[in-house]
DNA sequence: CATGAATGAGAATTCATTCAT
DNA sequence: TATGAATGAATTCTCATTCAT
């Protein structure tokens, strides 16, 4: 009743897209107070609008949320623009990847703050445990058709767990997710990352001729 | 009037430690519903009290999960009973840091539950976040020890970065909470600490000329 | 964005009688929905209309409610169909008032369904009062004669008391619409009718010496 | 916020019952509203509670309406005081059955107005539907047997349709209800229910040889 | 004529918290 | 210690209505 209309009063005119400018708002309070956090009320007011006009075009808080989460995954489908001359190579493409993530995380680390907030959220949210699936899905097999080039190629280890690699690769790029939540510390998350890489791509190129192998966690 | 006293009413006698049982109920509820699902209400409901009873030994909703979360974490540094004759080896101490992790993981997958939501919610609490950053030194640290000794021991490669590495085994024991939530599946998450186990030592213990290593991601 | 134009996309072209349209369609939502279900949007809907249409036609939801019950006054105005040859004197003419309610009971139980909603609704709307109140008092005129023609015809009898017998029978007519809500039992509603139009003949025409009358009401 | 404790201040102290007394403030209100008229907020205003007081008694607003409902229904069946010397015969069970209506419609019209709004939304309410059905049902058996007692005593007609008769009556009785709400005319009722009582007990008494009886209804 | 976008005034309901007893 | 009653602040959602185009 009194406050509303504090932000932007460019109303009335030139909409081009508001949901979209309400969905982007509300990613942002997602990235600032949680799941928990968001309230639509908010949301509109931040945009200028009333929150009747918020549940226009979202007609339910969950409707809201569904449309962040499905932009996010897109995002996260999108490819970053490519280098002139990039390597096609398994290992340039597993290169690249690491690459990416790293870029990702410092340009715009929030995406990964929500994904981590997402997680957690997808116990509880089928639809939400469904995109995520689909995401995780996808970039596991993505790795593992690079693993299994990267072997053809002869650049890889013969003998390569191809699928449980591809396991171990995909959750420490999920891990770095979790670190930029848990350290919140740029230098922190690149060093993680450099090391990520180093350490995969040294077990990917080994010889077949391992040093002795971890039965301790046999039990 | 309402539907309290509904669960036991073997009340008015015989408390021995009604604050533990009710933390205990609330981080069970918080396993199943998360931290937001959290009602205070409900956790009373559950151990046979009145609500204003739960708010007379914590104070506020606040203090509630406070004890939970100082619970979970003495929980985690409470050491799992160890064997007859353990092997007192570097070695020997991080393959049983990997197959404590394991264990837990099998047994109560419940705590590496709360811990992600933790994670999650540290980063708007910072109560929780302090307790959080105080576990995951303690660990850096231990690992640290551990690899240190492994050097010296010559078992481990002399050329370890022994901070970085020590980060990336602690963030990957950390992650498999996540990893517990994304997957729901126990064989998955067998599979990937197993594998976890095996890429690490197989770093630790390469000679130092390593293969190639990734430059890739310095851009 | 919402979820108009989902029934028919028809328009635009050809719309002969739209407001008459939209009131049947309301019509059909009071009969279902009651008046609290009433909703412009729905009926809008339905017709294939933005909702905003509907209110040109019909300012206020109020308008839109004023419509519907004109219209059912004017059905109940209008007569039935009559037969060839018609019985045209006084008992015949209220045999054919008993038949014309037993046929609208069956055919269109709705309206008296509406007409028991507009009843209660009355007492709090002027103006559906008064619209109600000319048709009650029509009604009652209307018997007021019949009786008249009846005893001077000397089929009824002389001592009736015409103004009460009259509020009797427009009392009972009317009543029949909440059996219908009550008894939503086709077979019952019939016989209540057949039942009361069988009383009220053998009062008619009972000779005047009449057996003990109720003084017990008189308390 | 504001508008809150603005009847009576007489909280804190003595409270004998709070729930009682909001149920009947919401009786009152719809007496005056309606069903659709009934708000929570003004309930509890009325009562001198926050709202939320309200729902702490009654968790929800459709529980606030059953225990109205269910009142009204239990008023219902408690009989008013009887004579000193009351006429147990069938007749005079008849006679008081419309006696109390009478007194009913003179000192609490408002239960009937309360009635017919139950009826109308019985519709659409199954639990109302439900009490409502209880009702009738108990007042239809009670005539049943009222019109065999006054058959063997000899005082009714011996060829009576007890089961039509009996529905006649009920119908007759909450042609009543109708009438208060429709002719809100205090007169007009007391003549109405005089007049019905006469034309029932005139049916009742007459002997069998009856006048030519109602064959138009059959189409 | 017709519409999509936007609004504002409620409405019920939830829930942690307070407090007298 | 323990509780029932009561609170108030917040929150999502509904819906008739308005208005520029």
């Amino acid at each position: 009743m009194r406050d509303e209309h504090t932000v932007e009063d460019t109303k009335l005119l030139s909409r081009p897209d508001q949901p979209q400018a309400l969905m982007r708002i509300a990613f942002r309070h997602i990235v600032e107070r949680g799941f928990e956090g968001l309230r639509v009320r908010e949301v509109a007011r931040e945009a200028g609008v009333n929150h009747a006009t918020l549940l226009y075009y979202f007609p339910t808080k969950e409707a809201l949320i569904q449309a962040v989460v499905t932009q996010l995954a897109q995002d996260f489908r999108t490819p970053l623009p490519g280098l002139d001359d990039p390597d096609t190579s398994a290992l340039g493409e597993l290169r690249r990847e690491f690459a990416d993530i790293q870029y990702w995380v410092r340009t715009t680390p929030e995406t990964f703050l929500v994904l981590s907030e997402l997680t957690v959220r997808s116990r509880r949210d089928p639809a939400i445990a469904r995109i995520l699936h689909a995401l995780l899905t996808g970039w596991h097999e993505y790795l593992v058709s690079i693993l299994h080039r990267g072997i053809e190629e002869g650049t890889f280890r013969t003998d390569l767990d191809v699928d449980a690699t591809a396991l171990v690769i995909r959750t420490q790029l999920a891990t770095i997710g979790y670190q930029v939540v848990a350290l919140h510390n740029a230098g922190d998350t690149d060093r993680l990352v450099h090391q990520l890489a180093k350490q995969t791509e040294y077990w990917l190129m080994a010889s077949g001729d391992s040093p002795p192998i971890a039965q301790g966690t046999e039990a």
